[in-house]
This record gives C-alpha cells, sequence and structure tokens, in this order.
DNA sequence: CATGAGACTGAACAAGCGTTTAGACTGTTG
DNA sequence: CAACAGTCTAAACGCTTGTTCAGTCTCATG
C-alpha cells in the first residue's frame, strides 16, 4: 500500500500529511496567520479534504495539539522524572527533527490552548515535585513558597524555547539552535547554583517591604 | 470645541482614540485576531478614518509601538537606572492605568516587532550594565558569561508579563495581577538570593561535559 | 465671500477566508 | 454484479478582511 518516500512524508496518509503541514505551518506562524489553503497545499491536497478529515480548522487545531503533547509527553515522560539537565543534554544532542514539534509547542502555551495550559500546569507540578524532592536529598535549597518557586524554575526552563528568537539574536545565533543551547547551559547553572546577589540585603529589604504592606 | 469627557477618552483627538482603542485591541486579541472595523468601532469612528491617519492597519501598529516604547521608556528609563526591586514596586503600587500598555509591551516582543526586538536588547543591555555594577560593588556575584547571564536575568524578570495567563492560572489569581506579582517577589528574591542548587556538583558536571564537547 | 486644506463618512471594491455541496473515484462487502 | 462506505476534488457559497473612492462638512486663510 505505501509506496517508496519521497521528500520526507509522501508515504504517509493524507491525514497524518495534513496534520504533519498544520503542525509545521501553525508553529511557524501562528494559528491566525495561517490559512487552511496553505496547509492543504503543503500537504498536497484540496482544502476541503482537510475540513472532510478534520471538521474545522479548530479540530485541526485539537488534533495538533493532541499529537504534539503526546509525542512529547511518551517519549520525554520517562526521562523527564530524571533531571532537568539530562533532559537538556538530549535536547543538545537531538538533531531537527523534533524542531517543528518545539515550535508549535512554543505556540500552544503562548497563544490560548487549552491543551498547552494543562500542560504547562504539568510542568509546574513535575517541577515542584523535584524542588520537594532535592530539598530532601540535600540538593538544593529550601524555599518558603514550593509552588510559586516551582513555576519560577519552570518558566526559567521554559523561556528560552518560548523566546527562541530574541535569544537567539542577542547570542548571535539564528533561533534556538544546538550552539544557542550550549551558550546557555554554564550560565544558567551557574546563577541557578551562585544565585545573583552575594549577600541576603535585597531580600531582606523585600521581606520588610511586604510585612509592612501586609501585616 | 472638546466636550466633556464621556467614557474615558471622549475628549481625546479621534486619531488619539483610534490609537489608543487600538493599543488595547492589539494587547487583548494580538495583531492578526483583531480587525480595522473593531478598533473604529471602539474609537467611534468610521474605518476609513483609521487608513486616512495612519496610513494602513500595518501603519497603525507601528505608531503604536512607537507610541508605547516612547511612554513606557520616557516614564521608566529615568527608573531604570536605579535597581529591579524600585521598578518593582513601583509596578505593584501603581493601579490598572498601565495595564493596556503592558498587555502591548507583551504583544510587542511575543510577535514579531521590530520595535520590540530593539526594546529587548536594550533592557538585556541595561541588565548586563546593571550585573557588571553590582558585581564591582561586590553585590553580586562574578558570572563567566555576563552576556548571556544578562540576558537570562532580562528574561526572569520579563517572564511573568509574557506570561501572565498561565502565571495567573497557576497561583489562582487572575492574569498579573498586583497580588500575583505579590506572591512572586519573594520566591523571585529568594531564588535569586540562594539560588536552587546547595552544592556545586550539578554545574561541575556541566562544565565537564561542556568540555568533553568542545576541548 | 471665495478657496483650499484637512477631518470625516457611507458605500463599495477585490481578495481571501472557512466552509458546504455535489459528485467522481476507489476498494470492500453482500 | 450491485450496493455501500470511505477518500478526495472542483466549484461555489456567504462572510470578513483591508483598502479605496467620491463626496460632505468644517474651519482657517486669501
Amino acid at each position: 500500500m505505501c509506496s517508496a518516500p519521497l521528500g520526507g512524508n509522501a508515504d504517509l496518509t493524507a491525514k497524518a500529511r495534513i496534520r504533519s503541514a498544520a503542525i509545521n505551518l501553525f508553529g511557524q506562524a501562528g494559528f491566525a496567520r495561517t490559512s487552511v489553503r496553505a496547509i492543504a497545499a503543503q500537504a498536497g491536497v484540496s482544502p476541503a479534504l482537510v475540513v472532510h478529515h478534520f471538521g474545522s480548522k479548530e479540530g485541526l487545531k485539537q488534533a495538533c495539539d493532541q499529537y504534539v503533547a503526546g509525542e512529547l509527553l511518551d517519549t520525554e515522560a520517562a526521562a523527564y522524572d530524571q533531571d532537568l539537565l539530562g533532559t537538556m543534554q538530549r535536547w543538545l544532542a537531538e538533531p531537527a527533527a523534533f524542531a517543528a514539534e518545539f515550535d508549535y509547542l512554543s505556540r500552544m502555551i503562548l497563544e490560548g490552548s487549552e491543551t498547552g495550559d494543562v500542560l504547562f500546569e504539568r510542568l509546574v507540578d513535575r517541577t515542584e515535585a523535584l524542588l520537594e524532592h532535592g530539598a530532601q536529598a540535600g540538593q538544593m535549597s529550601r524555599f518558603s513558597d514550593v509552588r510559586t518557586t516551582g513555576l519560577l524554575v519552570a518558566l526559567m526552563g521554559l523561556v528560552p524555547l518560548l523566546m527562541s528568537r530574541q535569544v537567539g539574536r542577542v547570542l548571535g545565533e539564528s533561533g534556538l539552535s544546538a550552539a544557542a543551547l550550549q551558550k546557555l547551559a554554564l550560565p544558567t547553572l551557574e546563577l541557578l547554583t551562585y544565585g545573583l546577589y552575594t549577600g541576603s540585603e535585597a531580600l531582606e529589604a523585600t521581606r520588610a517591604a511586604m510585612k509592612s504592606v501586609e501585616p
């Protein structure tokens, strides 16, 4: 049934080809800026077939959401229970095969998607658990508000992906390339190890300010 | 000529009213999802007048970019040369008057805008200078790559604004309210003071891994 | 008063959008 | 063979989009 692969994914089902094209284009330009016709053209298919398989453009989006979420969770879920470092190194070693999925994931989180929000909340949960585990093992600091700290650490890990364009621009790379990630790794670890401030004056000042506002 | 103010800004020029409406709607829904007709309607004006004053929708966007950038730079530039803490407290004390401008700024940075990119690069520059100054004064740690560390710290300061929806959701607030910012302040300072890791094992492991890759 | 410039609008334009419809073509099942 | 179910397309639908055009109104200037 399946002929020889031509130009990447010509051997896929038309439905899969549409979804793949949608992930590519949605990831590059966003949902609103991408037309059903453009997706159909890239998939080598008529616009009507998109609707036939996915009901509507919105239905296609939700199918892509579910697919990418499943893809990234199934392949990364086990690895994620280890540490941040190991996951980052896996991404460093990975070629640009997952690039489109990561671009789409970024759009999912930035544009309002229920699946993206749930995914993000799960990431915060995991980070929070990681903080508690690290604190009990004595490897990580103890914080007054583990939930909010988990949120902050999760954001810190995610933000290079979400702002890959600006990160690439500042580092002199194009987007979030392997070289850019490499430049990011050491400073991130330094910041997380030594902290930014040498003393606790700024922290104490904030504590005092907050107590005076809400006693 | 100007009658009594009705509903906020009925006393403004039509041109200013259009720009104000555009900042509101672009900030809420993004550039692509906002129509010229919707902007004209909110400004109490015909769609043709928008084109008459700004040339095109793209021209209106650039005018908004320039206005918001100027507004935030003129009022905040002097304050920004102090420290991050002071600026954050100013925002905490501010009412929701600047909320629309901040929403628009967020869109400017997330969607591809040249003005937004330049603004971001300037923020990184300032943060980098702040790090060098803090290190010389002995208040901040010394880092191996000041530029990249400046990028990271700038990102960390910006990310709650860019992801206000998710932050609000996790913290049980609606968006980046004053209460949400208050919940964020102490954990942020804790993280920047104590760091995440108690020891330097993770940092050394990364250093070793990077040297083995690129000797 | 006449003239011209600018603010402003209603109506219409062409283009693109997501979606629908009717039907052709395939392969499978009774 | 006949009937069905699924895949797929060409054409067109109604709607929204950004923009243009012709013309009105107001007001300052000569």
